[in-house]
DNA sequence: TAAATATCTATACATATGTTCATTTGAACA
DNA sequence: TGTTCAAATGAACATATGTATAGATATTTA
């Protein structure tokens, strides 16, 4: 683990080659707006229902609203949102437009996060 | 993969069991909150950046203000809110608080998300 | 074609959120 | 004790965000 503190205006570092270590791990700026785009879609407990929903289940948006409890405007525009990231595709059927999860990061990223809560009250 | 719609007021699936299915993926009220406050610290460019830096780098809070170029107070007020969630640790040595990464599950986080980005423009 | 149903979209509004600025706390040192 | 430095805190402000409402599309069916 590398100790970092700053002393004035000059950074000092314990060990050779800090400022190149740190440099590297710096996320860039488009990268951070990219990702945190990305979280912010987990970060709402809509979207997030809908996408416990979804999981392997494909389902109609009217069925999405009425599972968990928001209308089908809210459903529809939270849907939008998630297909623009990837996170759910599409298909419609006639009138029905049936919804599902793009690919397996989404469950990785919500078993995570739950793995984390759980484990966090021990 | 379960197909779900609506009809009128009714659930109606082409499978057996439908009902208890998808009822028994719904997240409770409870937990979506708890897992969209914690998706929600990840989705924000600032605490995003504060956290890949601290992959690997014990830290205090003027280096990574330094590093990331936001505000001392900026970032004191992240780290706050990213403590709470034990995303990150802090331990006080003298004037200096140096910060790291709490558990895997962070950096399991970053690296499925930015997976997600990666895969998603092919 | 008209009606009915499923979904989408645009606008508006209330709430939530992140940062800045000013101040305070805590620790080291003279 | 008083000063200096690192970090935390509180309040205020501007921006972002989610939802409701109303209306628009699209598809089926009579």
């Amino acid at each position: 683990m590398m100790v970092t503190k700053m002393t004035g205006d000059h950074c000092i570092c314990e060990s050779e080659g800090f400022d190149e270590r740190i440099k590297a791990s710096i996320l860039d700026d488009d990268t951070a707006m990219d990702l945190s785009d990305l979280f912010k879609l987990f970060g709402d407990s809509t979207r997030l229902r809908i996408l416990w929903v979804l999981k392997g289940n494909e389902m109609c948006v009217d069925a999405i609203s009425t599972a968990i409890g928001v209308s089908v405007s809210a459903v529809s525009h939270q849907l939008k949102a998630l297909k623009g990231a990837n996170l759910v595709r599409s298909r419609r059927d006639g009138k029905w437009i049936y919804y599902s999860l793009c690919d397996e990061h989404v469950e990785s990223l919500l078993a995570i996060a739950m793995e984390h809560l759980t484990e966090e009250d021990r």
